[in-house]
DNA sequence: TTGCGATGAGAACTCTCGTTCTCTAGTATG
DNA sequence: CATACTAGAGAACGAGAGTTCTCATCGCAA
């Protein structure tokens, strides 16, 4: 196996063992079955389990960001609006199959396994997803107030664990069904 | 020290252990030390850690209720309304020293060292929490839309989660903020 | 006093896991 | 063909943790 392919075999591999079984519940012993390399190819290109965690998580956030926004985008060329768009697409999400909530917050639980750089790829993942969801809003609503990005945020994440934790989408649309309300035009005087 | 004593003691420390590193960054060793208690007596009261953690959770989940309810309630009487109250009382907590988010999301994410009887709890924590915003709503909101709890709940457990990844309190002042528009009268026909 | 059950301190056992080391086989080059 | 570098397979090592076992001690009843 070549060295670009080796990487990609591992991250692959790395992606579904963490998120499924959480980073303590994964050997490096592990991984290395899964993607087929060696132990000591594992290690050349990760020098420890912690450098391959931040490797998973940058990969992740990479791969995550780019479906959602896609995602939301395919939703919002059929009509919808974007800023609720974005709870059809995290619906998605958590009907497919293996579903086990946020890979960012779960690792973030996971604190006797995690350094002050995970923290860090964390924080920019939570960070980049109020940013989208800032953009959408002063594309499509820029009358809203100007906590509602935060909220939207807020309204998604909860929804993420809520869903996981019942592994049911009501929490989903519940947060949908609060943010129609929130995007539609104040209250009259 | 008496049986009551020491039971007392271990689901103290435990709690204190459990939330501040983790379940799998806590031995039993590590509770013996904190609790004052012989490992002997440890495994007599809690045959396995397994057993432990459950003890731990049950005992954190009824602690937590009881304060969430009572703060809730403090609040309510020095005039705020009872469902944003119950966002002034996430943010006393989460600015309280050692703050963590969630115990019971935290722990539905270590994977590896849950289980079935860990996993009930948990939702019957998150139950607990829909059914006393429900309970608030139909005395104080009445006339809310049906989703009203539920989306309270996601608002609150994305305030929770959003506020222990960031450090700050901005995510909760913006589920408030929001909470607070839900709950004013719909837009005019 | 003597014996017995309970208790505490901690050693010991077993298993897991991250990491490193060894040994072997293959391959490319002089 | 010989040699030297590379890479894979997996053994080995050391640390840590859950659980059990040993043994000395203490309190109390006959």
């Amino acid at each position: 196996m070549k060295g670009p392919d080796a990487e990609r075999a591992i991250l692959t591999c790395a992606d579904r063992l963490f998120y499924e079984r959480g980073i303590e519940g994964v050997g490096m012993a592990d991984v290395r079955d899964a993607a087929g390399v060696s132990l000591r190819r594992l290690y050349l290109l990760h020098p420890s389990k912690r450098h391959l965690v931040a490797a998973w998580l940058e990969d992740r956030h990479n791969r995550w960001m780019v479906w959602f926004r896609q995602t939301v985008e395919r939703r919002t060329a059929e009509g919808t609006d974007a800023l609720l768009a974005t709870f059809d697409a995290i619906e998605e999400w958590a009907t497919s199959p293996g579903y086990r909530g946020c890979a960012f917050v779960n690792t973030l639980a996971e604190v006797s396994e995690i350094d002050e750089t995970h923290r860090a790829i964390v924080r920019t993942h939570k960070r980049a997803l109020i940013d989208l969801l800032a953009e959408l809003a002063t594309r499509d609503h820029p009358d809203g107030p100007p906590w509602l990005p935060g909220a939207l945020a807020v309204l998604i994440d909860g929804a993420i664990v809520r869903a996981a934790i019942f592994g049911s989408t009501t929490p989903i649309a519940d947060a949908r069904s609060a943010a129609a309300r929130l995007l539609e035009v104040p209250p009259c005087p």
